[in-house]
DNA sequence: ATACTAAACGGACCACGGTCCGCTTTCTAT
DNA sequence: ATAGAAAGCGGACCGTGGTCCGTTTAGTAT
């Protein structure tokens, strides 16, 4: 169960799912897999989608709404567990660790959460008109303004801001796959940023 | 004249430009400014482009290769201003002042710059493979890999990065206009980003 | 003037995301 | 079992960016 709505999947709250939706629902989600997993995301056509479903184009627009949506929902499980782990999980991405450290740890942890779910990230932040749709962006904006005024920043809305874009899907996995710099060298720029803004001193 | 190419405008060096191709481009320049200033740059699609030069589409695609083509080549003048500006300029932008000074200096300027014309910079950076292919985003982040690099910071290339997704068009232009953040918060929050990640105690 | 060539042209064509609306299926009330 | 309503369905259709290729035209060499 996920805490804050993370996929648009629209007719889901509904009080009863009619039989015949449920069906395709479990025919698109599980083709939507295999289309991924053989040619990759960014290489999924919604025609051929509903296509490989064996359902109207009409059927997985209702559904998922967008292409954003589709890649939204197919994220939802990887975001809940991420989503937990730095809500409630053990320091110091978790609670009781000192502001600064659970930042660095959130940063850390969404750079490899993004070049693991890099495809499906990129696709789902495009095609939304501002990439800041995306729920799981809101949130983890949400979470670095929380974790930046503990730490007495001034506008800690903005500066949530500056940092999202700068944890931005499309910026780690470009610099990591096509401008060839290692995660490493990203999380310790992350970390460098992180001490700087934050120190007292 | 600008001293990089901020505008991929392909046929442009060649020895002689044929005449009809030299007409055609004033022709759909014009087309184009005149749509952008009745329509704004979002509406602008490349077929009324065309059919309101009087020409083929073909000729728009030959011309500027693609849609953020088109954008970079409208955006030129404004760049190269911007450009001399601070690489050429009287400090704090310009050379002459503190490494920090002239990347506060540098991302206010951005700042309101992108508030300026950012429709087209928006336009310009969606639809190029990586929003980084924008030869004025590549200029930008050398220029601010260089202060960094001066003030000591340890991975300047990887720095400069995150600040300049911290600056993308469509983060300030969205802030401002449907977050409703005004451009005070913007640069404040940027002097402050600044500041905290350059002092030296 | 004429013939030749390479550049430039134009618009039919394609792929893709997304919409629309008449038809079908499922569920519910009787 | 039957009828009615609503949810769901499917695929023709549209707009847009971008490509392709047969035709036209500006420049050049004679």
């Amino acid at each position: 169960m996920s805490f804050i709505p993370l996929q648009p999947d629209l007719p889901l709250g509904s009080p009863h799912e009619r039989s015949d939706a449920a069906r395709n629902r479990e025919r698109l989600l599980s083709a939507a897999r295999e289309l991924v997993d053989e040619f990759g995301a960014e290489a999924l056509t919604m025609d051929a989608l509903a296509c490989k479903a064996k359902v109207g184009k009409g059927t997985v627009f209702r559904r998922f709404g967008s292409r954003a949506g589709l890649m939204m929902t197919l994220l939802s499980d990887a975001e809940s567990d991420f989503q937990r782990a730095f809500m409630f999980g053990p320091p110091p991405l978790g609670p009781g660790a000192s502001p600064a450290d659970r930042l660095t740890a959130f940063g850390e942890g969404r750079i490899y959460f993004v070049l693991e779910n890099g495809e499906l990230l990129k696709a789902a932040g495009a095609a939304t008109r501002n990439r800041f749709d995306v729920p799981a962006t809101k949130l983890s904006h949400r979470h670095m303004e929380v974790l930046l005024r503990e730490a007495g920043i001034a506008d800690p809305w903005v500066m949530a801001m500056s940092l999202t874009y700068a944890l931005d899907p499309e910026r780690i996995v470009d610099d990591v796959r096509v401008r060839g710099i290692s995660p490493k060298r990203l999380t310790d720029s992350w970390r460098d940023v992180v001490a700087r803004l934050m120190r007292t001193t």
